[in-house]
Parts: C-alpha cells; structure tokens; sequence
DNA sequence: TTGAAAGCGCTAACAT
DNA sequence: ATGTTAGCGCTTTCAA
C-alpha cells in the first residue's frame, strides 16, 4: 500500500494550491470548473481520499454519532450451534440500533458503535466519545461520572433511564403505565387474581415497571405485594443469563414478567415442567422483542417503539450538535399492549 | 456545553507539560506515580475527553474499523406496521454485522457503520473510508473505481463478491457448491426432476448459485436450463422489492431459489393461489436467515455462516492493519445445507 | 522523569 | 477565483 496521498500531492500534481483543493470538495460551486475538474482528477489519479481525522481536527465536527451498546453474552461463550435460538433474534439493543442507523443515514451522518471491550467499558466509552459528535449510551452499563465527563463535552442521550438530574438527555417509555395496563388486562379480562411479578428492579425501568404492576393490582382492590421476585439466573452453555426459578414455587395464576427475556425462560421453564400456558398459568413480558412472536404460545407484551426510539435518539442528538446551548430533553414514549396467546386470549 | 478542555487544559491545570499529559494517558507506566496520579485528577475535574480526531491525525490510525451496509427498504418507505413481518428478523447484512460488531470489540476496535445516504453511496463510502483503519464493503452497492480508490488507502474486504483483479480482499462461500447440494437433495432424496431456478444472476453470487443448480441438474441426466427464471419485482407499501410469479406459470415440481428472500416471498405467492407446499411444490433457498425458520412451512436452505463471516472479515482487515504491504487474501467458507419443511422433509 | 517543538492533513479566514 | 497562513488537539522524537 503505497504512501496515502494527501491534499499536498493533489494539490501539486493539480498545480493549484491546497486551500483549492479543499475547496473544491467542500464548495464545489465557489471553484471555476475547470479547475474543480482539473482537481478531482488529480484526486482521482492519487486515489486520494480525505483524513476525516484532519477533517475532524480543524472544523471541530467528525460527521459520526456514537452508541454505546453491549451485549447479552458474555465474551467467553461458545459459539452458537446451528438453530440455536438464544441470539438469533433482534433484541432490544438491536432494534435501537436499527432505528438510529436509519435516521443517521437520513441525516448524512455514519453510527459509531462501540461495546464492552477487553479493556473495559469506561474507556471505551470514552474513546468512542472522542469520535463523534454524539452519544447515545444505556447507562445502566456505565458509570454515572464517565457519563458527566462526556456529557461535559458532547450531547449524551441517556436511553431507558428515567430523567436524572445529570446533564444528560433521557428517552424512555411509560413503564410505569404500560405495566398497569397489561396487569389489568389479566385482571379484568382474564379474571386473574393471583399473580406474581417477577423480575429485579435495578435498572430504574424495573421499579417503574413494578410500580405499575402495584398499580393494578391496588386499583383492583387486590393484595399489593411489596417485593417482586427476583429470580436467580443460571449462565447457559452459549454464555446467556438465564432465569431459574425454584422447584417449590406455588404456582400462581399469572406470571408478570418485567420483560420479556424473563417470560421467555420462564415460559421454557414451565414448559419442561408440563404445566400449561395459558391453560394453568398465564404469563406477560415487556419490551416486545421479535421473539415473543415466534415463541409458543406467542407472548403477550407491552411494545416499545423501540425502532423510533432509536430515530428519536438521532435527532434529540442532532438538535443538541446544532445548539449546544440547549438543555437536556427529556422524552417519555407511550407503549402499547400486544395481546396474543400466552395471556389466554 | 462549556468549551471543551484540550491536552492544554489539563497540562496548565495539573501544572506539566502537555507531553507529560498525553504520555500519562498513552504510556502510564513511564510517568511518575505521583505526576501521573495529579494529571488523571485535572483530567477528571476538567471532564477531558481525547478528541479521536487529533490523536488519528497524528498517530496515523483512528481504532475504528468500517462497514458501508445498505438496507432492502427504499428510503421514502412507510413506516412497519406493528406485526409486520417484513424487516423483524435480521438478514443477511445484519448478522454479517453483528460478527464484526463481536470480533471489533474483542480487539479493542470500534465499528462504524454508514449506509446510503442522501448524498449517494460514493462520497458517503469515501467518507466512511477516511474515518477508519479499514472497510469491510457489500460491493453490488458500490462502483468499483471507489473502491479501488479506498483500497489505495486503507485494507478493504469485499464480502460475498468473488476474488476480483482488484486490490480488495474477497470473502465468500462455497456457492457453487451448496447449490447443487440442495438441489441434488431435492433430485435425490424428493424425486424431483422438474425443478426451477428463480433469481437474477446478478451479483457474482446468483452465477455461483445457478451453476451449482446446473451442476446438479448435468450430473443427475437431467436436462440442464441455459437461464433461470428472473422473476419481477414490486414494490410493498413498506418499501420492499418482493418477488412476484406470472400467473401463468407452469407449476414445477420444485422451485429452487437463488436466495432465502427470494424463497419465503415465493411461499407467500403459493399459499395465496392455495398450491401447497411441499406437497404439490417444494421450495427451498439460500442464506440461511432467521425468518426462514418461522416461515410456514419452514424453509430448506443453505446456511452461510454469517456470524463467522463477519468475524473473519474483521481479523482479516486487523492483518493486513498490521502489514499494509500483505497482498489481499481470498476466502472461501463452507455452507451447510439445512433441511427443514418446504423440500418435504 | 519531564519539557520543547515539530508535525499529522485539513479548513477557513484573510489577502491577493 | 485562488493562494497564504494560522491553527485544530494530539503524539512523539529529542533534549534537558
């Protein structure tokens, strides 16, 4: 690979200065013809392609918005056999992704992604954060002064964390409410009584998701339990955390799963137990990932928009990148119950 | 947003040099404990973040290796429905990229992503090209000269494209092969004889792929087609180009498809006009992506091991990274035929 | 162990 | 319409 050509050697082959060259491909319209021609063929014939590093440098924009992503699987698993379903389908993250390569696309600007390296995560983060002109992060992953410190410096949209009170934009969903709906579903139009939430409260979508499901339940004028369960978890062969739940567990009437990743394995668990969904026991998710259609009996959820999150996740930032004055936003994106099998419906 | 701090910035505040800054970032263990505990401090309390930018400019390489992908939805398209099939399940790009996304982060690299922008696929390529260390392409969507260009420059993998003349690396699979591995399933093991070839030969790969059905064909003395059948296409309301069938078409005993799109669009046209599959028909395709095992019948195909792939790409660009002057590498991987419902499995 | 200084390639005033 | 020039923020010899 020969020496990359620079804006130097375009410039001389061209017989032009480099202020021209630059020019040439940056405002095309301000330089005579015949000299842009005479430029983007030396360009050409240099294979000349420009140092978005320099590029970057002097007019203090790259161009690129950054996301901070990680994944499920834990860095040493084995690889996924063949059908193997764990991964195969789109997950939360994923869609979030998708939505904003979408809109960044739209708006001329490249995705960055980065995710838990070796070197681990705050430096990465902060690494990518170099790179871009934004930064979208699920900061449950990351330490809250990593977050500050960036955000000190470039726009940082905070995803599925309710609003704090950092300096960082938040987008979320209404858990709170789209938890009590689905609740209600199976209270009112189900006619369960006994149900059982299961999941942490961690990530602060958690306790909002739980709240709801208290919500219902005190509305319905039934039994509010305090605590959730929160289920222990097993690593599978393929490096996934999975959910167990104990041999002894009274079996109620309805499973409230704080998202969907816990009503799958527990729909497998009780499916290895012969006990029926929805039959003998109704289970709900949260989130509305792929795989809660194609699960049997297909599973009744609450939908994030979670594709326009990622677009909405775009523009917050870009807003930001054009008034960097501008103060966090906060957004709450509305749900929507999706009624299919594993409720009883 | 207070302007951001510099390399200066934490030097003045810490009181040393900006080299001692930058040294105790990059080499730690050569700066003195004390120096280097009192630089980190003043990084913090300044909230720095290194801009990627001058440290690529004046390093030479940015950390960031490159995908220019593209997306089967016409960009004016409506937005999915909620339930809506079409885009759910990741496709072939999408788990090209998701290998790549594991094996980035594995060597501390960061990926970007840019698609077809507004601009035009070139400038958006070239500009992708000038941001990182080296670019992974999907070549059908790019013109050749551009890339020869960038290759001039940074190490690119061409993915799924044959060895070309060119100055790219190449890696493919076996698709000559697989093809005339499923279609001797079908001859052998199903009894077909009249099968037919649905799909352009366009990109390199429908070539493979129809001279691996010919392959089959020839060697089971039956008679072997000049041309396949490259059927026409509409537009969906969400954007996509689907398959559509004359409909007059003579019924064959087994439509063998170029690709697994081309394959599941054709099972929708057969459960509309009520010919049954396989019964009446079988059908099978090429890919191995994730809808085909929830489609209706479940789809027969030969699985590409995309995850693979995209990891393979990224230790191939990371080596010739490592020695610019390595000359490109051509790799073929095996595929694996996966038999399912539509063959009559 | 630390500091001074010369770039890295490009953009954008400003000057011509 | 084009050229000159001063940075942009960082890394990296080379000296001290």
């Amino acid at each position: 690979m020969a020496k990359a050509a620079t804006v130097y050697d375009v410039a001389r082959h061209a017989g032009v200065s480099i202020a021209t060259v630059s020019m040439a491909f940056r405002r095309p319209d301000r330089v005579k013809e015949s000299t842009r021609d005479l430029v983007f063929a030396s360009a050409r014939a240099l294979h000349y392609v420009p140092s978005a590093s320099a590029r970057g440098l002097a007019d203090g924009r790259t161009g690129v918005l950054g996301l901070f992503s990680f994944d499920y699987f834990l860095p040493s698993a084995a690889p996924l056999e063949p059908d193997e379903s764990c991964r195969d389908f789109p997950l939360y993250v994923d869609e979030i992704q998708r939505g904003m390569e979408l809109a960044c696309w739209q708006h001329d600007y490249a995705l960055m992604i980065g995710g838990p390296s070796r070197a681990g995560g705050t430096d990465t983060v902060t690494d990518i954060a170099g790179h871009v002109d934004g930064l979208a992060v699920f900061p449950q992953t990351l330490p809250p002064d990593a977050l500050e410190r960036i955000a000190g410096r470039i726009p940082v949209v905070a995803v599925s964390e309710p609003p704090q009170d950092d300096r960082l934009s938040h987008i979320t969903v209404d858990n709170r409410g789209g938890m009590r709906a689905v609740t209600e579903h199976l209270i009112r139009d189900h006619a369960r009584r006994d149900l059982l939430f299961v999941g942490g409260l961690n990530p602060a979508e958690g306790r909002a998701r739980f709240a709801g499901f208290r919500d219902a339940l005190r509305a319905a004028g039934l039994r509010v339990p305090r605590k959730p369960l929160v289920p222990q978890t097993r690593v599978t062969p393929s490096g996934r955390a999975a959910v167990v739940l104990p041999d002894d567990l009274p079996m109620p009437e309805a499973f409230v799963c704080a998202t969907d990743d816990v009503a799958l394995d527990i729909l497998e668990i009780l499916a290895a137990r012969g006990v029926r969904v929805p039959a003998e026991v109704a289970v709900t998710g949260f989130d509305g990932i792929v795989a809660g259609r194609v699960a049997r009996p297909t599973l009744t959820t609450v939908r994030q928009p979670m594709v326009e999150m990622g677009r909405l996740v775009v523009e917050v930032l870009l807003r930001h990148i054009a008034d960097p004055a501008r103060p966090p936003e906060f957004c709450e994106l509305p749900v929507q119950v999706v009624v299919r099998e594993s409720c009883g419906c």
